[in-house]
DNA sequence: TTCAACTCGTTGTGTATGCAACTATCGTAG
DNA sequence: CTACGATAGTTGCATACACAACGAGTTGAA
C-alpha cells in the first residue's frame, strides 16, 4: 500500500504549510493537555494517567478482569511494563492477580472494589478535564471533523504495518 | 463531594459522546503516528525524535546555538532531562557546549556541523512520515479545521495557568 | 505419545527522565 | 560595597519503562 494519493513529485512529497501547521498544533495540544490532564487527577485523586487507564480497562472487561497480555495491549505498556505496574497497583489493592484456572501460564488482573471505588472517583475528575480542556474551547462541528480526519490517520497507519522502509544511502553496519 | 455527576449541575458538565469520540480517536492517533515516526526515524537514520527536536531548535536558532535552559523549554524537557540528553549528543559530536561570555552561569549549546549534516540526513525521512502518515490521510479542508480547533485548545490552556483545583478531602492550601 | 515451537508472564539489566539539592554566578536593595 | 534572593546548570537519587532471556505451560504434527 504505497502512496498513491496525488502529489508524486520527486521521491517523496513534503508536508505542505496547512499540514505542518496543523501537525505542530496536534503535537502541541497534545502535550499540553495531557500533562495537564495527569497533573489534575494526580494532585485531585493521587492517581496516574496509567492507573486510571488500567482501571477503565478492567472495569470495562467482562467480570471486571483481563489478562495481562489483553491489558497490556489495552493501555499500550510493554508486557514487563505492565507486571510492574500491576505489582504497584496490587501493592495498593487496586486490583489482584488470579490464576487462570483454563491455562497455567496466565493470570488474570481482577478489578477490585477498592479499585473500582477509587477509579469511581477519580472519573468526575478526568472528564471533568477533558470537557474543560478539550471538549469546551471546540465546536460540535470541529469536534466531528477532528474525529472523521484523524480516524483516518489511525485507519492508514493500523493498515500499513511497518513497511520495510527504504533505506537510501548509509546505516551500514559500522559505527 | 461538590459536582456530583449530575449533568445540569452547572459546575462541571460532563463531556458530550461526540466529544469523547474526538477525545479518543485524538490520543490513538497521536500515540500511533508518534511511535511510527520514532520507529522510522530510528531505523533509517539512527536518531530518536528528542535528538531530532533538538537539532531542529538549534538549526532553527541564530547563529545554531541556544542556552540549555531555552532548548529544554524548547523540546519540553526538565533541565536535568536536557543535560544528560546533550551530554548523550555531545558525545557524539552533534552539538557543543559553549560558556556563555556575558553570563558566567550560562552554557550555550551549539550545533556542529555533524549535526546539522546529521539534520540534513533526517529530516526528509521524518517529514515524509509526517506527509504519509498524516498529511496524505486528511484533506486540506480536515487540516484547517485541525490547526484552528487544537489551536483554541492550545490557548485555552496556555491562558489558563493551573488553576488551585478543588480537593474535596485533601490538605487544604494553608501551606 | 512425543517433542519442538510457541505463548504467558516474570526477572535481569540498561536507559531516559524528573525532582530536589547543590554550586556558582548574577542582580539589586540598602 | 554588602548581603541576599533569584537564576543557570549539574548531580544524586528514585522511578518508570523497554528489551531480552528465562522457566513454565501449551499446542500440534508426526
Amino acid at each position: 500500500m504505497r502512496n498513491h494519493s496525488g502529489y508524486h513529485r520527486g521521491v517523496a512529497a513534503l508536508p505542505n504549510p496547512t499540514t505542518m501547521r496543523a501537525w505542530h498544533t496536534f503535537l502541541q495540544a497534545h502535550a499540553l493537555i495531557t500533562e495537564r490532564l495527569e497533573v489534575e487527577l494526580q494532585l485531585e485523586r493521587d492517581l496516574g494517567l496509567n492507573w486510571y487507564d488500567v482501571l477503565v480497562q478492567l472495569s470495562q472487561a467482562r467480570d471486571g478482569r483481563l489478562r495481562m497480555t489483553e491489558l497490556a495491549a489495552a493501555v499500550l505498556l510493554s508486557k514487563s511494563g505492565l507486571t510492574r505496574l500491576i505489582d504497584r497497583m496490587n501493592g495498593e489493592g487496586l486490583v489482584e492477580r488470579q490464576p487462570d484456572p483454563g491455562d497455567k501460564r496466565g493470570t488474570y488482573v481482577q478489578l477490585t472494589t477498592t479499585g473500582l471505588r477509587r477509579l469511581q472517583a477519580a472519573a468526575p475528575i478526568h472528564l471533568r478535564g477533558i470537557q474543560e480542556h478539550f471538549g469546551a474551547a471546540i465546536t460540535e462541528a470541529e469536534a466531528e471533523s477532528l474525529a472523521t480526519a484523524l480516524s483516518k490517520v489511525v485507519n492508514a497507519l493500523a493498515h500499513s504495518r511497518t513497511v520495510a522502509v527504504e533505506r537510501p544511502f548509509e546505516n551500514p553496519p559500522f559505527e
